[in-house]
DNA sequence: GTCTATAGGAAGATAGAC
DNA sequence: GTCTATCTTCCTATAGAC
């Protein structure tokens, strides 16, 4: 089918370029057919971002959660070492997770809403599946009698911070970034549980 | 002078909707003049983004530096705090902020290599600063016996994390944010210094 | 579903009067 | 320096043949 090499093609676009910034006759050239037969899939460029948007989030949401399957019950410094290494992987390679970043920070003023009722519900499911984890350490005694709640969103804050600099600076800098933060993020969390 | 009416005009227009979201004739529109004038004042489009670039990196620095010169000689912790306020203040008002954010992060394709020159020293100056900020901290015994690079850079994350959040969601969450994850990283910058 | 051809409009940029 | 008028180019989108 036509649609999905459409659709590949306009992530790589919007991803590097951005919504303005990209023409369907990139897209099309990109794709190997011609500017209107995106029109036979599509209903316009905006459908059609709309849609990469929809696509990127739902595979990303998969991703994620055949991740945290694997690692079945490892404990929660591992697993989120393997969520780090994991998203230098996934970042570098695949356009998707640049795509999702640029999308959520930046929408196409003329989109917004509708990118919004997207990424609100993606990035609330993730906060309350990082804070699933550390209830279970804690209830194992893993970790200390903190909040598990704020210690899910500082280590959103953590992943955020890293994240930011994957995307605009690239793996080097990226676990230049982790080996100096994740030390003292871990030891802080270690410390708020034995107070 | 109507080449600065120009240029925040241009800001404004430029952090909301980005480079190639923007067009010279709602610049113009803003400015109040007609779209032709504004080549009385700058070259073309190209032109007048990467003064306004300048302009946003340039005034930031000269803020971030009064901001850190009022403080004195205030204790690390106290300074880091104020900051995260200040910068809660300046990323709501100010669309420089904003602008900059996006610049660095998405900057225009063709205008990449550019802009790379005025945001890399940038923000080379500023980890700098807060290395310093560090070592002198060391120095005195208030902090134990950590690497002052490796914390500055820590520091920067937790910065990256909460800015992003304020960016992307506002003030309020950018708060919850930062009363979650600031005492778990402080508590982790202590624990690094006793080992 | 794919193409060629083209409509219709907005973009960046320039010419030239005042 | 500012304007009106205009050029050229590119855009999204559609019509209609195959």
């Amino acid at each position: 089918m036509g649609a999905d090499q459409i659709r590949d093609a306009a992530l790589m676009y919007f991803a590097s370029h951005g919504y303005e910034g990209t023409s369907l006759r990139e897209i099309a050239e990109e794709a190997g057919i011609k500017k209107p037969s995106i029109y036979a899939h599509y209903k316009g460029k905006e459908d059609l971002f709309i849609q990469v948007v929809r696509y990127a989030f739902e595979q990303e949401q998969r991703n994620l959660l055949e991740l945290f399957r694997k690692q079945g019950e490892a404990p929660l410094q591992e697993r989120m070492k393997a969520l780090l290494i994991w998203l230098n992987e996934e970042y570098s390679s695949n356009p998707a997770a640049k795509f999702m970043l640029r999308v959520a920070y930046f929408p196409p003023a003329s989109l917004q809403g509708e990118i919004m009722d997207i990424v609100y519900p993606f990035l609330d499911r993730l906060e309350r599946g990082i804070t699933r984890l550390i209830q279970r350490e804690i209830a194992e005694g893993k970790l200390g009698q903190l909040d598990p709640q704020q210690a899910a969103i500082a280590l959103m804050t953590l992943l955020d911070g890293v994240i930011v600099e994957l995307l605009y600076a690239g793996s080097k800098p990226y676990f230049r970034r982790l080996e100096a933060a994740w030390p003292i993020f871990w030891k802080g969390l270690e410390a708020a549980g034995n107070e």
